[in-house]
DNA sequence: GCCAACGTTGGC
DNA sequence: GCCAACGTTGGC
């Protein structure tokens, strides 16, 4: 089982929506970039965990976990001409995107902000969202680093 | 296949 | 809104 750090924009969808949503299951539709979609398709699967993480908002952190509940399959996104994540190159007959599906586990009651990450940035060294120019939306998570979040997101920091 | 121009991301 | 960093595009 592998541990993962996937990025949103509250003001898109937020953990509170996954929260909401039917079966608390989301398709994570929306990637386009290349490296993200390898590692969806080759090393995540169900039953992978992953950090739900607010970016671009004003306080930016992990607010919570899910699980990944899918393999990666085309994201119906790119072929509809009506969606803001349209993509005229994609063919149906040869998908250039995918999602997985993932599904909400819990809350981080607080969050465990992006400074209090950075402030243990000793104890977290390669943790990728704390890399400078690390701009990937979806990142692997080591399992130390996972269980020592886990820690902050307790407050045992 | 190089690389300049351009677009996007995302913290601040 | 700024801007550094990085990915993508497209002319050559």
């Amino acid at each position: 089982m592998a541990y993962w750090l996937m990025k949103s924009e509250p003001d898109c969808f937020s953990i509170d929506d996954l929260a909401s949503r039917p079966a608390q299951t989301e398709a994570w539709d929306g990637v386009r970039n290349y490296q993200v979609r390898n590692m969806m398709r080759d090393q995540m699967r169900p039953g992978d965990l992953a950090f739900f993480y607010h970016s671009s908002c004003p306080q930016p952190g992990i607010y919570g976990e899910m699980e990944i509940v899918s393999n990666a399959y085309p994201d119906p996104t790119q072929f509809d001409p009506d969606h803001e994540h349209h993509d005229p190159k994609a063919r149906r007959e040869e998908p250039r995107w995918l999602l997985v599906e993932v599904r909400f586990r819990r809350r981080f009651d607080p969050p465990v902000l992006l400074e209090v990450l950075r402030a243990q940035a000793a104890r977290l060294q390669g943790l990728r969202i704390l890399e400078r120019g690390s701009r990937l939306s979806v990142t692997p998570v080591t399992e130390r680093h996972w269980n020592l979040i886990q820690k902050l997101g307790a407050g045992e920091g």
